[in-house]
DNA sequence: ATTGATGCAAAGCTTTTGCATTATA
DNA sequence: TATAATGCAAAAGCTTTGCATCAAT
């Protein structure tokens, strides 16, 4: 379980953050620390904005959580599975309307070249690989389309 | 030349403008907005942040510079030199201690992932890709050195 | 009983915006 | 000359912090 990481770490369980990976755990999608804060308040209304970051933070930096950064000013946060979780995604990011689409239908050819990418920075680098984002830049469907009509 | 692009899509060519894509293209490393307008500084005396501001965003929106986010609060700035480019680059990102190496001894593995999974993307979602970002994070030898001391 | 965690409000900082002015095309 | 770009200062908005209080261990 997730909340056994904070608790390894010595973090205590509180109902707040129970509550805050609650949200995590049960919305797909990017999101803001308010949009936390707002999902979490129906089930603990005394939670506070800065418990929200807070927690956030600590989720962060212990890995269960990423922190992305899409072209809005705000931070988004999801839940990190690791590569091998069932939810784990990549990012196809729109330049043009800044859509962002998660993809996780990757193929078992992807799945083994990023392991051996993986090993091999080990190798290089020393560096011990948890996980990782990765975020294409580009042009969506829709927005090739809408260029077509211009010219 | 990059300032081409900007010309292109009727953006007009000033000194500020020229000052900032000087920077950014002779500087290595990640730069915040603030970094770039005391680099600016000295050549271009009159130069706002305000105005290193709009022009980075000009430049992120026409895909010529990256917008990075890190741990610390500030945007990171860095020339996108396309997958192709001599500067390209990946992070490998110390969740320990923040560090950020940059990578580019990509192995053929990495470069024959990287492609095969762009071709699948623009198959599956019509989506063209033109740019990536990939973000491993770990950590690293120091850090595992580190933890090994304190066991 | 200790000490970490919380909520609230205030503070902090990065980033954006309004407006008069300057400079590009 | 028309209009985009700039600089300055003020505004905005997300995120962090101080502090007294509450709760987990």
């Amino acid at each position: 379980m997730v909340s056994g990481k904070l608790k390894d770490r010595g973090y205590r369980t509180t109902a707040g953050r129970q509550a805050i990976l609650d949200v995590l755990t049960n919305t797909e999608g990017h999101l803001s620390a308010e949009d936390i804060y707002l999902k979490v308040h129906p089930t603990y209304p005394s939670i506070g904005l800065a418990s929200v970051y807070r927690t956030l933070d600590i989720l962060v930096n212990v890995g269960v959580v990423y922190k992305l950064d899409f072209k809005d000013r705000k931070a988004r946060y999801e839940l990190a599975e690791g590569p091998g979780g069932k939810r784990h995604h990549h990012h196809l990011i729109c330049s043009v309307c800044n859509q962002v689409i998660d993809y996780k239908d990757f193929s078992p050819e992807e799945l083994e070249l990023l392991k051996r990418v993986e090993d091999g920075l080990y190798k290089r680098y020393d560096f011990k690989i948890i996980n990782h984002v990765i975020q294409f830049y580009g042009t969506c469907d829709a927005c090739i389309n809408r260029a077509k009509d211009v010219v």
